[in-house]
DNA sequence: GAAATACGGTACCGATCGATACCTTCATTA
DNA sequence: TAATGAAGGTATCGATCGGTACCGTATTTC
């Protein structure tokens, strides 16, 4: 296949990267988890940072994919999404979100790296925001972008306390948020 | 003076880690920085990580007086807490919370480095607690965990909207969460 | 005044970094 | 079957990494 390479680079970037962070990866080892030869990396990426890229949008993708799925799987009610979130804290290999840890080490704002992952929690923030409308939040755009920072902040919390209460503690912060609301209209 | 050399060295590393990342950061920069000679670091520090250990000790410790003095200043309400935060977002050299940069960093939660991130972060629960406290709050430690997951979340958030609004947002959250409860008592 | 100590400067170490160049192999396609 | 192109493997590049050793100097301390 013509992208095989490609893939199986991504693919080794995503879980590398993830589970010790993007400088701590050199190129060397993601060539040998990936099988690919150097001159091939080169082909299909300019450098380094284009792998980075490539792998937050792949990770991204994946992520929303997975939450989506969830979510759904659990009736499509937004504090779900919490629910979602405490399985995955509970996972030995729970390293936070890839996404902030990406903003964190790609210190330049202004760097590619940091813009693909500010886009991927604007498509995070975009999905909750159709949840609350459905849900009939009358301000949905607004409460989109608080849940995100509960996700967020559960995400981060979730990187000291290594279980699922981070996730138990956003839920019950997100309900008193959206029941204690009179915008609420009948759901459609 | 004879700690003079550490005092500069930990003051180059704050500015430098917090602005360009841990890994970024290559202890040459670090002696030009602090005009510190080479030899003198080593017998200071026995490796890089242990100034690493050293600088997130020395951010915490400035980082909850900064806090506890602006809440002071505000006349101790917890929601204060996400004012001080909001004058920090709005600041250009604003890059987010160095001890979560550095539990994303050392990826390794059992890395001395990743639990002196945590120590700073439980030495603020400690003091959200004893506001929530004064405050009457019967629920205290429960709620102490859950302004500081906002806490975070308005950082991480701050991180891509670099502005105050995420501070605005966060307080917004919390005022729901200290008002809609019943377990309010007198203050003290 | 002599010994001790902390200091900054420099040379250097092996290892690793990201990146380039060149090679052979293999599958596809004309 | 010959040609094309993408693949993996390896050698190598200059730069930088964290860390060690040694030097001369300035300040302190007895």
């Amino acid at each position: 296949m013509a992208t095989d390479a490609r893939n199986r680079l991504v693919a080794a970037a995503e879980g590398l990267f993830y589970a010790e962070g993007i400088r701590a990866v050199g190129v060397d080892q993601l060539l040998n988890r990936s099988g690919v030869g150097r001159a091939s990396f080169y082909r299909h990426f300019a450098s380094k940072d284009d792998l980075v890229v490539a792998t937050i949008r792949s990770y991204g993708t994946r992520w929303r994919r997975w939450l989506a799925d969830e979510v759904a799987a659990r009736g499509g009610d937004p504090l779900t999404v919490f629910d979602a979130l405490a399985d995955r804290f509970a996972g030995t290999e729970f390293r936070g979100c890839a996404a902030i840890n990406t903003m964190v080490e790609a210190a330049d704002p202004d760097s590619p790296a940091h813009w693909a992952a500010t886009e991927h929690k604007q498509s995070v923030i975009d999905y909750l925001d159709g949840l609350l409308s459905a849900a009939g939040h009358r301000d949905h755009a607004a409460l989109a972008e608080k849940l995100m920072l509960l996700v967020d902040g559960a995400t981060v919390t979730a990187l000291r306390r290594r279980d699922r209460s981070a996730a138990h503690d956003a839920r019950a912060i997100a309900e008193v948020l959206l029941s204690a609301r009179s915008d609420r209209q009948e759901p459609r």
